[in-house]
DNA sequence: GTGAAAGCGCTAACAG
DNA sequence: CTGTTAGCGCTTTCAC
């Protein structure tokens, strides 16, 4: 590749003058053209990885999520991509695979290679920003808190439990069961949170401990809470799914056990974007993914621009889409 | 950061010998590990920018995709991911959306951070590889060609094909359908070729031409094309989804047609990880999409290695997992 | 085995 | 507005 000198020889202007055209800093008309047209029949491009060492700070930012795989977080991932892209950022896509340890070591890429900020959805609640942060870089939570007083943009998750959990209050189901994920994942418990007052208020006499159960935010864990609650004594006549991926491990189960919804009342707290089933049959509360993603890289790029207000944290609303159908039984 | 300068005042050695400790070149057991304390003490991590800059090539690798929000390309980048993490890289992953001058960016990028190497599900078949192939740097093909020669890994296209449309002759139906994806797209061509030559040799009667539809790779693009294979005079009693997503869209719109598999009858090429529809009521035709990226992290590793041997392409055979479930009209 | 020194390509003072 | 110059932090000859 060409460089800046190359490229001043062949214009007639020093380095300098070079890089303020590709800069956008003040050089004058004739100048500037005279760089453009060499630049342009040498194929210049700037060399980011001279800038970035220079700058000591590099057009990319990262962003870890604990499940790639998971079409929650790559609808926030394109959301992230296309605020980023259109700020002239490159975002590297860092799965942790929920692991604390597989994510420290992406947290420490960041520093080395200079990143300009970094948006996590932590893999757990004991995830240490320390190092990242002590050198200034910005990082923007989502999905889930951190802990430490940083930018972050979070679903209503009480809420979203509440109304799931309403919605099959009101269609008439009684006995209503509960799918979170891992116990200490905030989303998990607040999400639990919501279910558990509505039941109280509604349906003080269920036996909510029975009906609660903690697993994974992938469609096994789904899968093997769903026929524990189907072992029951008196197992549920509704569950309420804590992701998407645990409402699918939930309705492949009971299609399996001929319990298709709404003969057993589904759910899901996420949408379920490749479902195959009628629409009408589940209750969806919907999880504004991709917006998430754009406030997150959003309020990123405010921070890399130098904003330095008190760190703020964004509470996204949620939707909900409820079943139509009604129980045949 | 410290610099590898305060590390080696603190180390008392010069700090070529600690870049040489970090680079595992031949220095004295002593100085090794006053180096490794002084840097464990100041917390040092090498600065990567500044060796990239210096090495001209950096410990990242591209992966340029079409649709990150496609679960096939995920399952392949996760395959990427694994292999890459293991050998040191780190992978940014880029959406090209299925557009050839975003494509065409991340390459440049890809360049200008002189990324170790690049691989590429190409958006289209016309995409440019001059200027990328110039530096030197390796580029794999998954997925698709290129019209470059350079190493790839694809699917067996033409035997999907058949092996989906086959299943579906065996269970009896007749007016088999095919909804491809793109029609200048190489695996659509191939896949729908696959279901051509099975109906030449075994339904040489049906109207073919009438039976094929272009679409998109897309959820939607499967839709559309059911719908309108089903306002068809005579409509099809089975259709073949030339990948997930068109699966996806077909089966939804059967199923609001009350037309449930395996009434009218379904073979997905590709997976449907996240459908809620029982397994047996459609022939599935598992690409193998983890190990295609597995393999093509391990062919671009090798490249960056410095192999140099004439250029390779690996074909991944599928596998069939057939619907057991049988039509009950 | 080890150190000194040059330089990767760019940007940011500092002069002019 | 423009050129000169000094590094950013690392690796890599080249001597010793």
């Amino acid at each position: 590749m060409a460089t800046i000198y190359e490229v001043a020889k062949m214009a007639g202007v020093s380095p300098a003058t070079v890089s303020r055209v590709f800069n956008g800093i003040g050089v004058s008309e004739a100048k500037t053209q005279a760089v453009r047209d060499a630049a342009r029949q040498l194929r210049f491009s700037p060399n980011r990885t001279a800038r970035s060492l220079r700058r000591q700070e590099s057009e990319v930012i990262a962003l870890v999520i604990p499940d790639i795989e998971n079409p929650y977080f790559t609808e926030l991932a394109r959301g992230v991509e296309d605020v980023a892209q259109k700020a002239g950022y490159s975002v590297v896509l860092c799965n942790s695979d929920a692991q604390v340890e597989k994510e420290a070591r992406y947290l420490q890429i960041a520093i080395a290679e200079h990143m300009a900020g970094v948006i996590l959805a932590a893999a757990a609640d004991h995830t240490n920003l320390d190092d990242i942060l002590a050198t200034g870089r910005p990082v923007v939570a989502v999905d889930r808190g951190t802990g430490y007083d940083i930018d972050g943009v979070v679903m209503a998750n009480r809420s979203a439990g509440r109304a799931a959990t309403e919605n099959l209050v009101d269609a008439g189901y009684r006995r209503i069961a509960f799918i979170a994920g891992p116990e200490l994942i905030e989303t998990a418990q607040e999400r639990a949170q919501g279910w558990r007052a509505v039941m109280a208020s509604r349906v003080p006499d269920a036996p909510v401990d029975e009906l609660l159960r903690y697993s994974s935010f992938q469609v096994d864990g789904g899968r093997g809470a769903m026929e524990e609650l189907l072992a029951l004594a008196e197992p549920p006549d509704a569950v309420v799914a804590g992701n998407n991926l645990i409402g699918v491990g939930a309705i492949q189960v009971l299609t399996e056990h001929g319990l298709t919804p709404p003969r057993l009342g589904v759910a899901v707290i996420g949408s379920l974007p490749f479902t195959t089933l009628s629409p009408s049959a589940v209750t969806i509360v919907r999880l504004p993914a991709r917006h998430m993603g754009v406030t997150a890289a959003t309020l990123l790029l405010e921070r890399i621009g130098g904003d330095g207000q008190p760190s703020r944290t964004v509470v996204l609303r949620n939707e909900v889409q409820p079943a139509t159908a009604v129980r045949s039984a």
